[in-house]
RNA sequence: GGGCUCGUAGCUCAGGGGGAGAGCACCACGUUGACAUCGUGGGGGUCGGCAGUUCGAUCCUGCCCGAGCCCA
């Protein structure tokens, strides 16, 4: 074992002994061998690489699966890529655009390969930092939803629900965002409130009685308008309906129509309806039968069927254009500030314009009926479970999935036309003409558009163990077991996983859906390439220095200008940029901090403090080992007796079963905590301390005392080994050829668990004993300014026969613990000197002052005791003097009131007859 | 408008009907000893406010104030 802590040495070699052993891929071990355990990787984008979001994700999966395949389960993480098609396709447009080239110069064929070659550059970026990561996935399954069997799983999901009638073709309002030129389903849009105008439009009746005032956000839409409506019941305009207003600009003739949609306290009472430009108005014009008519171009330009005046003008340049016409023609009443909602892109951040398409629908009712049952019926669970609201929310409210997108990286929609546009939908035009006995003649032309990128991301439990054939995998690890993910996909890709599952394998996909929280940045902001403050998991793992992590967080911004306000921010917040933390360090403070907040906050303090915890391991190992050299395993030989070892072994089967509880209720930060104060404060601070003593004592006691320290060691590296993989295994390995393990890595080693033959009651309890002595020792050091190096002695008062008997088998530990020369028990007649006092108990334990304490000071130091024993008795007193109280407490309650009212008592008294000494002096 | 979450020490967060916790930060003392990436001790909170339920509320209920998210 080197001898200084540095996590790149111990952390370059195991991953690669993990894999080339094959202890990824899942075989069953033990009782457990039968049993599978399986979490689908939620597949990352192939859009470059992964964020902190994603590690602390793999952090969290890795943590489950590893625990799961110590206890010996048949275990699968089954890991991946997905297409993403908008992103993708975003990302390599704009990087062909910076050397001048259009998606559309190259042509499809051209652009798809670009495409391709960008995947292989993402997904090998992407496959690295999972192995810097540790995380233990199952490469040789590794999928990517464009595959050729996941592909052909797409086409049957589509396929199948087209027969079944579940899918179908229609021209309908789509989210269109005119920039990427696609429909977007109701998920991808945005809506966010803006500060915009509302503008007040006179629009002539036609029997030449005046106007009637309208009110839009979108003057330009105004060439659509089909109608005009108000309420039925509004007595302001019952003269109106039935009658028709001139439509400025465009020349037509509208109708008035009544319809209770219109709010009679919105503006004037008078609505404009413009049924291909907004989805509440489509609705009106369905009830009305008005005629629709689209104003707009696929780049949302006014479009040639528009008066020649617009044609092709931008819609904002219209917007205005169209206000300065009303206002030269009288015709415009006022302009208001108006706050509204503006629906943008998701990807694009462009306005989206409801925009009418022929678009691919699913129709999801009956399937979201199933899912929500599958929820609601407890078959799926939800962690923490108060997420099934949200779900049951949205799902209750579904609407149809635009499925098709006009872009080109995804899969093709397997839908063929003839001239008379006739739909043939099967796997390929061969297919076709065989299904619908076509003549080979007859011309067919493919679909043009891509599949929305979940269309294929919903079949990824069951499309990636090899569906749609049944294979062996299929039957073994469907359904999955747990699925870990953020909130922010429920809708997106939970809720529609449960719809596939329960539709293609007529089982849910997962039992549990553990949902967690999103990393942010120390200040809590969300992290993001603009606002520069994103960290690469693996510069903290490597360390990274300043002027790199600049150029890292100001390159290749989409606003450049902001360059110099984060390298300020940068500079200030990372004066010496990263240094190496390693992965399990990094690991670990993501576990710490996953706890069930919506919000975590990535702190860079939380993360050094995990690196000490990661270097004192190291350090505590390296003693175990330096003292535990000349030891040799004989296991008949090890009969630990020490009330040291009796209580750190019984700790341990407390810790351990705390632990389990914890990573099975998905609590990764009080696991962590629990096997961080296992470590440091009871492993470290305690049983190697009190080690120290037993190991200079007879052999007998060495060996057991060598034996104990190897034997928690290991249990305690196994325990951690889920959160910290590598410094685990480093030790273990050191560990193994000591107590001659037979298993080959930690990670294959069988998980601990509680054992109730290694609980010592009593061992437990007298230890407690011991170290209240320490602690009231330390405490008059510390307070008294009394180095921790002198030696003290001690003289005992009122011990009873049990501390006696305790003290003696345990009087060097007590010396070595507590740094004394001398312990002396007082007689009973004799008088203790001048002495600074702690009590445990009914015992006191004595220091002499001579020349060691201020007087004063133990003056000032007892009053304080004295003070919080007479608020304990206050506050016990009050509580049993209420007959209340002491008849409906139950009896344990009111017990323990008591006990801590006599203790406190009995303090009192000491600490005042010690304070009359004291004052005597 | 509907749904959800949060408010606990200077900071970040656990906890949970009966003794207020952790890490970091702070103060004091300490370095031949596994570890100064450390050790020992200490200070610090009317658990957002008000009311109710209860023998007892930081915890449960209601209202209010403040912060945030999702849906319409």
């Amino acid at each position: 074992m080197i001898n200084k802590y540095d996590p790149k040495t111990i952390e370059s070699k195991w991953y690669k002994i993990w894999e080339s052993a094959g202890y990824f891929s899942p075989k069953g071990r033990g009782k457990k061998a039968d049993e599978t355990f399986c979490i689908m990787l939620p597949p990352p984008n192939v859009t470059g690489s992964l964020h902190m979001g994603h590690a602390f994700q793999d952090t969290i999966m890795d943590a489950l699966i590893r625990y799961n395949r110590m206890q010996g389960k048949k275990t699968l993480w089954q890991c991946g890529t997905d297409h993403a098609g908008i992103a993708t396709q975003m990302v390599v447009e704009r990087q062909l655009l910076e050397q001048g080239i259009k998606r559309t110069d190259l042509g499809r064929e051209k652009f798809l390969e670009k495409v391709w070659e960008w995947k292989e550059h993402s997904s090998g970026t992407i496959q690295g930092q999972i192995r810097r990561l540790g995380a233990s996935v199952d490469w040789e399954t590794e999928r990517f939803t464009m595959d050729d069997g996941l592909s052909d799983a797409v086409q049957k999901q589509f396929i199948q629900l087209y027969e079944e009638g579940l899918i179908y073709r229609g021209k309908r309002l789509v989210n269109w965002d005119p920039v990427l030129q696609t429909a977007l389903s109701d998920l991808e849009v945005e809506n966010k409130e803006e500060d915009g105008f509302l503008w007040h439009l006179k629009y002539p009746r036609t029997d030449g009685k005046g106007f009637v005032i309208v009110a839009t956000t979108r003057p330009e839409t105004m060439l659509g308008d089909t109608a005009i409506a108000v309420h039925p019941d509004d007595e302001r305009y019952s003269d109106l309906v039935g009658k028709t207003i001139d439509l400025p600009l465009a020349g037509r003739k509208i109708p008035v129509i009544a319809d209770d949609y219109v709010d009679m306290e919105f503006g004037t009472g008078c609505v404009k309806i413009t049924p291909a430009h907004d989805f509440n108005d489509a609705e009106i014009g369905k009830r009305h039968n008005l005629e629709i008519i689209n104003v707009l171009t696929d780049d949302a330009r006014i479009n040639d069927e528009m008066p020649e005046k617009y044609h092709g003008m931008d819609r904002f340049d219209a917007r205005k254009q169209i206000v300065a016409d009303f206002e030269e023609l009288g015709l415009l009443e006022k302009i208001e500030p108006h706050k509204l909602m503006v629906p943008r892109g998701d990807r694009s951040h462009s306005v989206v314009e409801p925009y009418l398409t022929d678009q691919w629908y699913v129709k999801v009712e009956t399937m979201a009926k199933r899912a929500l049952d599958a929820v609601k019926d407890g078959e799926i669970q939800f962690v923490p479970e108060n997420w099934d609201k949200t779900y049951y929310q949205w799902m209750e409210n579904i609407e149809d999935w635009c499925i098709s997108r006009q872009l080109w990286w995804g899969h093709r929609v397997p839908a063929w036309y003839d001239d008379e546009g006739n739909i043939y939908v099967a796997e390929d035009e061969q297919a076709v003409r065989e299904k619908y006995n076509l003549s080979d003649d007859l011309q067919l032309k493919q679909d043009e558009d891509v599949f929305d990128t979940w269309f294929s991301s919903n079949l990824w439990p069951f499309s990636t163990l090899g569906w749609p054939e049944q294979t062996d995998r299929l039957k073994e690890f469907y359904p999955t077991q747990v699925l870990v993910t953020g909130f922010d996909i429920i809708f997106f890709w939970v809720a529609r996983m449960i719809m596939a599952g329960c539709k293609f394998m007529d089982k849910i996909p997962f039992e549990t859906v553990y949902i967690h929280g999103l990393i942010n940045d120390s200040h809590g902001q969300k992290m993001s390439k603009s606002k520069g403050n994103v960290l690469d998991p693996i510069d903290i793992i490597d360390g990274i220095d300043l002027e790199s992590l600049v150029k890292k967080r100001t390159t290749g911004l989409m606003q450049p200008q902001l360059a110099p306000k984060i390298e300020k921010a940068t500079r200030k917040e990372f004066p010496d940029g990263i240094k190496p933390n390693g992965c399990d360090a990094l690991r670990f403070t993501f576990a710490a901090i996953a706890t069930n907040g919506r919000h975590l906050r990535f702190d860079m303090n939380r993360l050094e403090s995990y690196r000490n915890f990661a270097n004192k391991i190291f350090n505590a190992s390296r003693f175990v080992f330096m003292n535990t050299e000349d030891f040799e395993l004989n296991s008949d030989n090890w009969k630990p007796d020490s009330i040291a070892e009796l209580w750190i072994l019984t700790r341990l089967q407390q810790r351990t079963e705390e632990f389990r509880k914890h990573l099975d209720g998905f609590r990764l930060d009080l696991a962590a905590q629990c096997i961080y104060d296992f470590i440091w404060n009871e492993y470290c601070d305690w049983f190697v301390e009190l080690a120290k003593p037993l190991l200079k004592q007879d052999e007998k006691t060495k060996y057991n005392v060598q034996h104990s320290l190897l034997y928690v060691l290991d249990q305690a590296l196994r325990l951690l080994h889920p959160l910290m993989p590598f410094i685990t295994e480093e030790i273990w390995q050191e560990l193994k050829t000591k107590l001659q393990l037979p298993d080959e890595s930690i990670m294959i080693s069988a998980f601990p668990e509680f054992d109730e033959s290694l609980v010592f009651e009593k061992a437990a309890n007298d230890m407690q004993w011991l170290q209240s002595i320490v602690l009231g020792i330390r405490q008059i050091r510390g307070e008294m300014n009394i180095s921790p190096r002198k030696p003290l002695s001690i003289i005992l008062e009122n011990a009873s026969p049990q501390d006696l008997e305790i003290l003696n088998s345990n009087e060097e530990l007590l010396k070595t613990m507590a740094v004394l020369e001398n312990i002396t028990v007082l007689g009973n007649d004799e008088q203790a000197p001048e002495s600074a006092v702690a009590l445990v108990g009914e015992m006191k334990i004595n220091i002499p002052m001579a020349g060691l304490i201020d007087v004063e000071a133990e003056i000032t130091r007892i009053n304080k005791l004295i003070e919080t024993a007479n608020k304990e008795i206050t506050r016990a007193n009050s509580k049993l003097s209420n007959e209340k109280f002491v008849n409906s407490a139950p009896h344990a309650v009111v017990e323990k009131e008591k006990i801590t009212l006599s203790e406190n008592k009995h303090m009192l008294k000491e600490l005042n007859e010690q304070l009359l000494k004291l004052n005597n002096i």
